[in-house]
DNA sequence: ATATATTCCTACTATCCAGATAGGAATTAC
DNA sequence: GTAATTCCTATCTGGATAGTAGGAATATAT
């Protein structure tokens, strides 16, 4: 339950590879080999890490990735939400439409219960950073 | 990102449903409509809750579904869990078996910030009760 | 300039599982 | 004995996830 892509799982290690990298760059293929992710499965994942600017890249010879930021200054919630986009327990939380649930009243009782299940989580992600985890 | 299947939520109206009926049975068929929840669909995640000792049943003629408990000593966690096992965001949690993480060696930094995140979900989960959720 | 190393882009394939359906067997009330 | 119900097993299907393939664009070094 609640299980976690093994591509946000990727991301996460490929984000800390880079923290502990201080600032110098890593290529994909130095990180592929480093976390035993695979290659070419990684460049989309830098590629949705660039598309949210949560790392910096350079194209040609010497190029490679970097952290967009300071370790501390990087949510994991941004990370996560990066590549699954955000917290959302049920369809119908941050959207308008009724969901089967409503469709014959007003009222969907559970509904509550989710907002305050996504806080949650959203809370601890939101929390906690790069650097925390690279800390262990 | 950890959306939560439409049969746990399913599970969750039914709960509610038997809720209201204050020990009254209620039939799958009954809960079917009123919850506009596929009929058969229904019948196996009865079955998955009786399983797990949330509701009691009664076979035959003027047979059903009760809680098997009072909604107030009957957690969220528990009904979720019956539906899809326990919350487990990555698979290494909970088993002492190595992911590819650490196939290379001892240390996999993202575990305990995994361990952080189930906690902090079943802390919500396990706090919350059938009664709230009936509360709205 | 040319070779090389890299990111970036698009398309494709395979596998798995959630969601749902179907048919009937076992059980009970009346 | 008939109707209503839970219970059991099997099957189908669509979509998502994980991964692969091939190459275009870009930058560096020599």
């Amino acid at each position: 339950m609640f299980s976690v892509s093994a591509r946000t799982q990727y991301a996460i290690r490929a984000m800390v590879h880079l923290a502990m990298r201080e600032g110098h760059t890593a290529t994909a293929a130095e990180i592929s080999a480093a976390e035993h992710i695979p290659a070419k499965y990684l460049e989309g994942i830098m590629s949705r890490l660039k598309l949210s600017a949560l790392v910096d890249s350079e194209r040609g010879k010497n190029g490679g990735y970097r952290l967009a930021g300071r370790p501390e200054d990087i949510s994991m919630l941004a990370v996560i939400e990066a590549m699954d986009g955000s917290v959302r327990p049920v369809s119908c939380l941050g959207s308008q439409t009724n969901c089967s649930a409503t469709a014959a009243g007003p009222s969907c009782l559970p509904k509550k219960f989710w907002g305050g299940l996504k806080e949650a989580i959203d809370a601890y992600l939101g929390s906690k950073t790069i650097r925390d985890v690279v800390e262990g």
